[in-house]
DNA sequence: TTGAATGCAAATAATTTGCACGGAT
DNA sequence: ATCCGTGCAAATTATTTGCATTCAA
């Protein structure tokens, strides 16, 4: 069940929706987190997929370009992907600095979004950037660890 | 003119403000923005500062985790690091998604920090987290890359 | 049949580690 | 005398690349 919106993408970038990148979709899919390329090749070791760690990784660049992932990162010295969410206009990270444990949060307060996108109208005037996204990532202590 | 303040906080994890300590501290000192390690390493160098890689590489390790450095990433696949204190109250990143340029932003807004801080009380109950400190990144198009 | 996609192994790049030495306390 | 900090080189980890093969339009 590879949705039909993803299909239409990977035709506008004149790429193949092949096996390995619906094996890729699917993982992300029933995970509902982000990942590492490692992570993910083990998921399809586990569904009896095989497929390539050198196609994992060229995949989720290929899907990151394509807007269908998302790169993050949580200072742990390896990219994590996760799935872009067309209905969340932002996402937040919680990284746990004593045992690296990393939640999404995803709730969204109308404030927030509208105060963001304020901020972003200003740097883009400031900087002479035009930003197309943002990241944000809260640093502490997660429960267990505090 | 490494400052008492450092020196203390040297104190206070028992480790010395030894001469590759201070030199890498001066380069932060006079770069005022984020470098990886081969840059502080190359800095080092030009400054005939011999200090090998491992030892910037520890040190710099060492530095974040007396909390005089603070790790950033940029998503180029190594960690960057800056002064805590250029950015004490917070800091923000532009990232440029074409060529990769990343610019700091550190001008504040009473409005933002407001925000940011009200966020992270919000965020502390819901999620029983206990938040020490945020990093945000813009990603757009820099000026020549538009 | 032709270019796209893949697997495998080798190559790179960034960072870490083991170990013996030198210097500060 | 002891232990911290360091340099060097080897080891590890994450990611990328070259190339021959397979696959799909």
């Amino acid at each position: 069940m590879v949705k039909r919106k993803w299909k239409e993408i990977f035709h506008n970038f004149d790429k193949r929706p092949t096996p390995s990148r619906c094996a890729i979709l699917e993982v992300f899919e029933e995970e509902k987190s982000h990942l590492s390329a490692e992570e993910v090749h083990e998921r399809l070791k586990q569904k009896r997929k095989k497929v390539g760690i050198a196609t994992v990784y060229r995949n989720l660049d290929l899907l990151s370009r394509m807007g269908i992932l998302r790169r993050v990162n949580f200072g742990d010295g390896r990219e994590h992907y996760e799935l872009v969410q067309t209905s969340e206009t932002h996402h937040h990270h919680l990284v746990c600095v004593n045992c690296g444990k990393a939640i999404d949060y995803s709730e969204l307060m109308d404030e927030e979004r509208e105060f963001l996108n304020r901020l972003e109208k200003e740097l883009e005037k400031k900087h002479g950037f035009q930003i197309q996204s943002h990241q944000v990532y809260f640093y502490g202590l997660c429960e267990k660890c505090q």
